[in-house]
DNA sequence: GACACAAGTAAACGGTCGTTTACATATGAA
DNA sequence: TTCATATGTAAACGACCGTTTACTTGTGTC
């Protein structure tokens, strides 16, 4: 049984879980899924490295994992219609501390097959087909396939091709057209 | 000094090099830069794994010539700017046998970070920058990022993930949106 | 205190990969 | 024909990675 100040064990389970799952989700977002070593993952969370197959399961299964808890299903539904445009490229552009975004993630898993096939299976049962039954009308399907387009163009100009000269920044008239073109999708 | 009919040598460097530049746009195209090896892409060129680094000087180098070699400059600005949007989707929605995009093969290398930097090299220096000059009026950066966002956006939406249905169909709906975006641009 | 087990660690295993090395052979000029 | 060299091959090298194994240590209970 617990002690009362459970915080003074130096063994616990559930932190070191906790741990390795935070330290997964950053690292995998900064350097890929194939770059990403277990090592690198366990070293940050300060725990040994054979405790990811313990725990998890193994790589393939800590990824899983670390999207799926950076994977907020509510991200956009739960947005009123009015001022959607705005809203959503403010949650997209201007980073919120402590939050880690899963579109990183997703990227970082693009050039390798079964970690995209999970990314591929998480991002459509999590994001697109809620957004699917939250657009109105026959044209749902369509709406929905024009917010991935934009959103996921967006991320891969804006983190995973530094093109521009400051990447990371957002022009303020590139800014102004992504709200029309979110706004556009729930208007019409 | 070469014969009459040089097809009859066994030994050609010149075949060889272009053999495996070859094979290489197909594999790092099929799998990703990470999991395309250097034993795959000579075995389908037909040629010892060791001459990917005597031809090339390497992996990292040989990507770099394979994705060069697929990029076409003049993919999208020598099209006229009336008909622009079916145009450009026309280009991209049907497959051109024997033309190699190169697409696929810049996604592929998005887990890498020593490939994801030369593909967004040669992604600015090659498409984004003619872009820019190819586009009128002081808003020609802000038209030609989003030219890149609907672009990238329509490739991760299509090709590296299977969100819809049948991966690879366009739905005609979101066709005639993505249509008329890509005419907005040069009109507006 | 003693014990059973959970929690954590260190080290090795097996495999893959890019690259290099040592060697074989076709080529074309002298 | 001879021979230097360009071309191609097979095999080994060295490093890295995910995983597993054997072991140690802390925890809670009796």
């Amino acid at each position: 049984m617990a002690t009362i100040n459970s915080d003074t064990r130096t063994r616990d389970a559930d932190r070191t879980r906790q741990a390795i799952l935070h330290a997964a989700q950053q690292i995998f977002a900064e350097k890929g899924f194939a770059e990403a070593g277990i090592r690198d993952i366990t070293a940050r969370a300060g725990v040994n490295q054979s405790l990811v197959s313990r725990y998890f399961g193994g790589k393939l299964k800590l990824f899983e994992a670390a999207l799926e808890a950076a994977l907020d299903p509510r991200l956009m539904t739960d947005l009123p219609k009015e001022d959607f445009g705005k809203r959503i490229v403010a949650r997209f552009a201007d980073e919120r501390a402590g939050r880690i975004s899963p579109l990183p993630i997703m990227f970082g898993a693009a050039s390798d097959s079964e970690a995209r096939a999970i990314a591929a299976h998480l991002l459509r049962d999590r994001v697109f087909e809620p957004l699917k039954t939250w657009f109105d009308g026959e044209t749902a399907a369509v709406k929905a396939a024009r917010f991935m387009i934009v959103s996921l163009g967006f991320f891969a100009y804006r983190d995973q091709l530094p093109l521009a000269e400051f990447a990371g920044a957002v022009d303020p008239g590139l800014r102004q057209w992504l709200e029309t073109e979110f706004q556009a999708i729930v208007d019409e």
